[in-house]
DNA sequence: ACTATTGGTAATCGATCAGTTACGTGATCG
DNA sequence: CGATCACGTAACTGATCGATTACCAATAGT
């Protein structure tokens, strides 16, 4: 599952919420939500498919850690319709991914050519 | 529909990409995707609903624009999320915040108190 | 060793979603 | 006017999702 669909569940943005804090276990939060543990365990399931988590299996616990890098997708895609495409560049949206150390730039009709500062990395997984 | 999961699915993610050069309407955008008018409109009507378009009515023709303010749950997450609560303050996520003139601060745990610059705005719907 | 705890998986069910075709309505053009 | 164009809606179908209960594997504690 993408990230998109990932963050469209809102008990899933409710448990990446709860991840900030630091790692849980999945006790803990099925604890703090009103759902089952086996949902909680399949929505961590996604959360890990799309990245957005990880896991660390510390004896019979399992730690998850919250993964904010995977969030350049949905950065990137706000980057891109917020900035308008006949004002010139693109100020505000650059600085968030610079807080997820990667490239996302190329908002679509590639605003400049700057190849110092364009790697690789695509702006969603569709492209 | 809210705003996180009208942006789960991929074709309406490229409708709002395609509305970024400017409004337009339903015609030629389901002409530039491979679904059917109907479906078209459909998403249209669930993009509307999150707010990220409106339609300007001009006779016979409907234009859609593209409304990037409603984004702001969104930035609004990826700030929550991408900010450490250890680490300080959350310098980058602020500033795609100010480019969608919304305030959406206050990560969660409530970070600092800024009376000047906090106003309303909750940080998702949900909320 | 026995038992309790942690966590993932399987089976099932109901609900929601996305797509299509068919149809209806209002505006424009000849 | 009559024909056409743009758009929305209704009805229907197949697929996917989310939740629960029941079950199983592995680790930890006494």
């Amino acid at each position: 599952m993408d990230v998109f669909a990932a963050l469209a569940d809102p008990v899933r943005r409710e448990l990446l919420r709860a991840l900030t804090t630091g790692p849980s276990r999945v006790v803990d939060l099925s604890a703090a939500h009103p759902i089952s543990r086996p949902a909680v365990s399949r929505h961590l399931r996604v959360l890990a498919e799309a990245g957005l988590v990880t896991a660390d299996d510390r004896g019979r616990e399992r730690h998850y850690r919250l993964r904010p890098d995977a969030l350049a997708p949905v950065a990137g895609l706000v980057a891109e319709l917020v900035s308008e495409p006949q004002s010139g560049a693109a100020p505000f949206a650059a600085s968030v991914l610079d807080g997820l150390d990667l490239e996302v730039r190329r908002t679509g009709r590639e605003r400049r050519s700057d190849p110092a500062t364009r790697t690789s990395v695509p702006t969603e997984e569709t492209a």
